[in-house]
DNA sequence: CAGCCGGTTTCACGTAGATTATGCCACCGG
DNA sequence: CCGGTGGCATAATCTACGTGAAACCGGCTG
């Protein structure tokens, strides 16, 4: 509630993340925006969300880049998802207690705590919105299905080109890309805690893709030069992301 | 509706894997057994939804096993989930119209197709079962993230215990397991499709975990001899299944 | 009984990617 | 100008796991 004007913006990305996936009416819109936020400022790498945690709010992200992860014995981590201004990453708190992965910010970011408690009123009097966020959940599942076909089946080069292609019609889908262009503040290392690859070995595929002309990345920003060369490298098909008709392009 | 005692334990299944996630008052449970279904027996390695499918009913597995897949260009597939009598492995398609995967029986099975309409009647209706059934949804994600972890950074052996320490719980919690001893009718070659390894590689991995006197597995039938050492192997914890308290044992 | 047939086991060999180590550059505070 | 730090690049070695082919085995059917 600090800031009216980033706090506006933070809803309108939701609004544009939802109508991503769905359709909403003017008044599902309008009790959206009446939903209280707490914004928090987060430093990069800034853990929001702790495994085991039993929240009772949800997170909004509104600016930044977020994922979540999970530490295993030994020390390695294995990242689970990336989040991008518009998404609700721990939305799944409202109905399961406790918390199975810990969340932080990747660069610095702003999140939105929004109390369980408004959000169960709001799905009680707008069930077409309950509907929306559990099916945003569902996309959710769908994009944990396509990481794991990726991690079980795919090399090195086709995993990474996979990862930009699905962060770059995210972008698109809450108008954050500029001609293919987005801010993208992952170190190499963080890349590869989410492919399940070696740091060196995300650098020499990163090497090959920027070599074939498909894309820039570094300094925090993506960039695509080719979008079907990096679909085909990527073998990317959006249908597992049920964007709404026209986003998938 | 073919055979009323099938389908009778039909239900109980599901309401026995319901009750392991959340509380069912008595008239939702009574309410779940007024579902219309419709039984349909599969032998074994038939497909029952396909990638692409727009269903207009979900299935309700009564007996067997079954499970979820994608095939990827090049032939492979990737196995991304398991189910067993109870689950309801396609509830998705109730918000998201168009299927992104197949489902197939592993050995002979039997499901039971509920129509969507059905559905949103007995979830408009029972608000509480809505909920109940967006959980199911939200646990079948935390699994997907746990594979996830097991194919980006687990070794083979502790991808293998883990699965099957999950399979085990499963089992338990709908009361097919007997002195931790469960059907299972899963090749080698299945298993591999769905832990990301070759088959032989399966293989010797099935051999060390039998010869560490872990297991028991082949015939259709897994049985498992040292249940905390199997824990141990596959690192497993059973948080991410967010069982009601007491059966996580 | 022969003859499969699906599934399993074993072998020999190849390779993608992990690991470790080291050096580079850009940036930042003093 | 200096040293410190975080991120990136590169090369040498190692290993877990893949590939392909062949033998094996228990359970069927004819």
């Amino acid at each position: 509630m600090q800031d009216l004007l980033q706090s506006a913006s933070g809803y309108d990305r939701l609004l544009l993340k939802l109508e991503s996936i769905a359709d909403l009416s003017s008044e599902e819109r309008a009790a959206l925006r009446r939903l209280p936020i707490r914004v928090r400022d987060l430093s990069a790498g800034e853990d929001f969300v702790q495994d085991g945690d039993i929240p009772t709010e949800s997170c909004l992200l509104l600016e930044g880049l977020a994922c979540r992860y999970k530490l295993l014995e030994g020390g390695g981590r294995q990242i689970l998802s990336f989040h991008i201004p518009g998404d609700i990453p721990d939305m799944q708190s409202l109905h399961l207690t406790r918390m199975d992965y810990s969340m932080s910010a990747l660069g610095r970011s702003q999140v939105a705590y929004i109390p369980h408690a408004s959000l169960r009123t709001l799905t009680r009097e707008h069930p077409g919105l309950a509907e929306i966020f559990w099916r945003d959940t569902l996309v959710d599942a769908a994009i944990f299905r396509e990481w794991m076909i990726g991690l079980g089946r795919r090399d090195a080069a086709c995993r990474l080109a996979h990862l930009f292609c699905e962060l770059m019609v995210k972008f698109r889908a809450v108008h954050l890309a500029n001609n293919d262009k987005a801010p993208l503040p992952l170190t190499q290392v963080e890349l590869s805690d989410a492919l399940g690859l070696s740091p060196v070995h995300v650098n020499r595929v990163l090497q090959d893709l920027r070599g074939a002309g498909l894309i820039r990345f570094g300094h925090g920003v993506l960039e695509v030069l080719d979008w079907q060369g990096l679909v085909r490298a990527g073998d990317f098909d959006p249908c597992y992301l049920h964007l709404e008709e026209g986003l998938a392009a």
